[in-house]
RNA sequence: GCGGAAGUGGCGAAAUUGGUAGACGCGCUGGAUUUAGGUUCCAGUAUCUUACGAUGUGAGAGUUCAAGUCUCUCCUUCCGCACCA
């Protein structure tokens, strides 16, 4: 055993023993409990940033834990290999797409190597590769022969120069990033997939998901947005024709003073047609951003189109404007609006000078209402709103609705935000979606035989116009002997991401999307690992994707993922100058150098190549455009992997955001070279047979602290996933074991089982550590074969309790007594405390609230 | 705008069920070892105060014997918003 830790040599050695090894290759066994813990993949933009080495050292750790439980663990890796950076890349470098992301995934996968992680190689998938895309591309076929997949019109950001659609990352400040042309909003064909129809059943399922996040459910809840209202028909008082709105109030309907439609609305289009104001507002409408936030922070702005709407219960007349907050892809196109009771509205109103008629009184009646300022928002009591004067919300709701169905001018409607997935893109990186459409313009989906439809990989992206979109040779294909054309968009990639983690189960199986076996074995997955960011729509995908999979009979369970961790971001400190235009040029930390104080404060900061002052802005997000990445190659390299694991996992819990910090990283590779000379220590004192009968106070407190720690660990690993607190319970052990003597026979007896567990415990974290001392303190080969340290109830217990004595609820005193004291005696010792007595002395007492064991309060007046 | 979080020493954080606020780590201060620097080790480190003690968990109110924790109002920061992944 070597006296000096050394990352360098004995992690290279102990990888290269996994790999001989095969350490982590799993395959399903009936006799053992199975766990299946998985990390979302990496897209494979290049090298590993600190995000993906946070998220994959919790996987890794929840993993190996599992493993010395003694169960099967299965953790997979792969890429998701398609999307829009391998396009930008490819076209920035001429080359092609496929040749940059597989370069890119050799690199990675390399480093994830480095950093020890215990993934099951031989199940590696790329979603690039047609032997995956292909099963998605089938299921898909299968969904449209289901009358789950149907196509319609659309709205996507246009760039009118590049001609070309634009991701909404790609459009800045309302223009095309690469032509700078004004980005307009675009109607065209494409493929839907029906979630809407899985709306209530992933509203409902997400009860059954105890071990998820509260916040990421409630968020999932807001999302599909169930709301149970009346959609209603108004006539036109032109021409008598009927459109239909919905309204989840209607207790307020009677006062609706306008309607407002949609740009995007039959009501505006044909009013357009014959006035150049419409016509030039509706075009206007067209130059936003399709995302939602843009739709919802622009200034509200409408038109008059001059025609009005008949209220189905008053007969009265009331106007149809066109307002550019309504969005045409939400239900109807239309809404009533209602200014004394909708903010929205109200605004509206204001600014137009429409009408504001109060039909809602508080319940409350000393509450007041002022109409000038702002609507009321509340459920109270009709007014103003003849047979239903005086309902309260629900009564109203139903005497409107029930009248308005009655007259056949409306009906009871379930409504979700939850909208249909368009999943075709128009560019060339993504799998093709497998359709074909025939000379006659009939559509039907592409045949078995010819899956895969492939992407040629060979290509040169020399425009910004996808491949198989500029080859018109590409589309052409023969079926039964007629001519058909490939549809030539590409699938979302959130369609591999959706059902990667199934895949994992029978990587390589070519009989079939998902062989039975194997995935009814593994699913569901136990522990699913990801960033935040994913909470919504990644998620709610998978969750649909797996019920759609369960309704083919491909999976026998409900849900996906039983557990859900979402790690938090990784920060660092960011520092810039402003050049000569008051510009930000941002500066790598990693060339700044800092003066601080005597407790510790920043007071001074500089370039170290210029020695010039920067500024500092604080924490944030590691990125490119902060210019504040941490490579985690040169900290790998310089610290070692287990060292960053350790930081990674003690600095932050994992849900929290973490900021990097490099002394930070030194603290925790300063623990692993005190943990490293204390095994060698002990080591070096030799075996000895515990003998707990033999044990003196101080060596039996010291047990005790032991077996407090492992509980404490098993518990915040397992239970908890707050591995900050356990590796902090693990120092605070460590400290005190180094302390101990290391002399007598049982000190040595007591510093052997301490180690071994010490070992164990430090093995999820720091694994290549853990292999060496394993073997150097002799206990075989292979610390992923050892089990997890079991506690002692024995150990734990006390003979002595420290009570904590209050006065009026503040600290007073702290009294250690015998672990059976009763609450006379606890008082007796209490009351003869000086620091008590001065408190109490003169005073009445009122009270004594005793919690056994632990706090006595004497309330004095 | 809508939805979801977070706010505690100089810094990252801990306090799991309403019961000792600041465990553990970083940094800093002093000391020992060392030719020196680094390493390592020892002691100290919320604020004010000589002490007794008082104050202290974003701000303000409330409930309670007792509030970082529960309730209400407000402020700030971060994440998501359907074509980034």
């Amino acid at each position: 055993m070597q006296e000096q830790y050394n990352p360098r040599d004995i992690e290279q050695k102990v990888q290269t023993y996994w790999e001989e090894n095969k350490s982590f290759k799993v395959v399903e066994d009936e006799n053992k409990e199975k766990y299946y813990c998985l990390s979302m993949f990496p897209y494979p933009s290049g090298r590993l940033h600190m995000g993906h080495v946070r998220n994959y050292t919790i996987g890794d750790v929840v993993s190996r834990y599992h493993r010395l439980q003694g169960k099967n663990v299965m953790q997979p890796m792969g890429w998701d290999a398609f999307g829009l950076p391998a396009e930008n890349a490819a076209i920035k470098n001429n080359t092609a797409p496929a040749k940059w992301t597989y370069e890119n995934i050799a690199y990675m996968r390399n480093q994830l190597k480095q950093l020890g992680f215990g993934y099951d190689w031989d199940r590696e998938i790329a979603t690039c590769h047609p032997e995956y895309y292909k099963w998605e591309q089938w299921f898909f076929t299968k969904l449209y022969e289901k009358g789950l997949v149907y196509k319609k019109m659309s709205t996507v950001n246009w760039d009118p120069v590049d001609q070309t659609v634009l991701a909404n990352e790609q459009v800045i400040d309302g223009r095309g990033w690469r032509s700078g042309a004004l980005v307009e909003q675009k109607e065209i064909p494409q493929w839907f997939i029906k979630i809407t129809d899985y709306a209530q059943e992933l509203l409902d399922d997400l009860d059954k998901l105890e071990h998820w996040p509260e916040q990421v459910k409630t968020m999932q809840r807001n999302w599909i947005g169930r709301s149970e209202g009346v959609e209603i028909d108004f006539k036109r008082a032109d021409n008598g024709e009927s459109f239909t709105v919905y309204t989840t109030r209607p207790d307020t309907f009677m006062g609706v003073t306008y309607v407002a439609v949609a740009a995007g609305h039959p009501i505006a289009q044909e009013v357009a047609k014959r006035s150049d104001a419409v016509a030039r507002f509706v075009d206007e409408c067209k130059n936003t951003k399709v995302a939602e936030a843009d739709m919802a922070t622009m200034e509200k702005k409408g038109i008059a189109t001059g025609l009005h709407a008949i209220h189905p219960l008053t007969g009265k007349e009331v106007p149809i404007w066109i307002a550019n907050f309504v969005l045409m892809d939400y239900g109807s196109g239309a809404v009533m609006a209602v200014p004394a009771h909708d903010q929205r509205d109200f605004e509206f109103a204001t600014a137009y000078g429409l009408e504001i008629k109060q039909v809602i009184k508080p319940t409350d009646e000393s509450i007041e209402v002022d109409l000038n300022d702002a609507a009321f928002t509340d459920k109270g009591v009709l007014t103003n709103s003849g047979q239903f004067d005086g309902l309260a919300f629900q009564e109203a709701f139903d005497a409107i609705a029930n009248k308005l169905e009655a007259l056949g001018a409306g009906k009871r409607k379930v409504n979700f935000r939850l909208r249909d997935w368009g999943v075709s893109r128009q560019r060339y990186w993504g799998s093709p979606i497998p359709m074909l459409s025939k000379e006659d313009g009939g559509e039907l989906a592409a045949p078995m035989e010819m899956l895969p439809v492939r992407l040629p990989e060979d290509v040169v992206m020399n425009g910004v116009t996808s491949p198989i979109k500029a080859d018109p040779e590409w589309a052409k294909a023969t079926l039964n002997g007629e001519s058909v054309f490939h549809e030539t968009d590409t699938f979302d990639t959130f369609m591999e991401s959706s059902w990667y983690y199934a895949r994992y189960c029978s990587p390589r199986y070519d009989e079939g999307m998902l062989e039975p076996g194997a995935a009814n074995y593994w699913l569901p997955v136990n522990q699913y690992i990801g960033g935040i960011e994913h909470a919504i729509l990644h998620l709610l995908y998978a969750r649909f994707f797996h019920k759609l999979l369960r309704d083919f009979g491909l999976v026998t369970s409900d849900e996906p993922f039983e557990r859900l961790l979402c790690q938090g971001m990784v920060l660092a400190e960011t520092f810039y100058r402003k050049d000569e235009k008051g510009g930000d040029i941002w500066i790598s930390p990693t060339d700044v150098a800092t003066e601080t104080d005597e407790k510790g404060r920043i007071t001074k900061a500089w370039h170290k190549d210029d020695g010039q002052p920067v500024l500092s802005a604080g924490m944030a997000k590691m990125s490119k455009s902060k210019n504040n990445g941490i490579d985690p190659q040169v900290v790998i390299d310089q610290y070692g992997a287990d060292t960053v694991r350790l930081f990674m996992m003690f600095t932050a819990p994992p849900e929290q955001t973490l900021e990097w910090s490099d002394s930070g990283v030194e603290g925790a590779l300063r623990f692993l070279k005190r943990i490293w000379k204390y095994a060698v220590d002990v080591n070096t004192a030799g075996q000895a047979t515990l003998n707990i009968d033999a044990l003196s106070a101080d060596q039996k407190a010291l047990r005790r602290e032991l077996h407090k720690t492992i509980a404490k660990v098993t518990d915040d690993v397992e239970r908890r996933q707050t591995f900050n607190t356990a590796i902090a319970a693990i120092m605070e052990l460590s400290n005190k074991l180094i302390k101990a003597p290391l002399e007598s026979e049982q000190d040595i007896a007591l510093a052997n089982e301490a180690v071994e567990a010490l070992v164990v415990m430090l093995a999820p974290i720091t694994p290549h550590l853990s292999h060496e001392l394993w073997i150097a303190i002799g206990n075989g080969s292979d610390v992923l074969e050892a089990t997890w340290p079991v506690v002692d109830s024995a150990a734990l217990v006390e003979d002595e309790k420290l009570i904590v004595v209050q006065v009026n609820g503040k600290l007073r005193a702290k009294l250690t007594v015998a672990a059976d004291a009763s609450q006379e005696q606890v008082e007796a010792l209490a009351f003869a405390d000086e620091h008590v007595v001065k408190f109490t002395e003169g005073k009445t007492v009122r009270k004594v609230i005793y919690v056994p064991g632990k706090l006595l309060n004497v309330v004095v007046g």
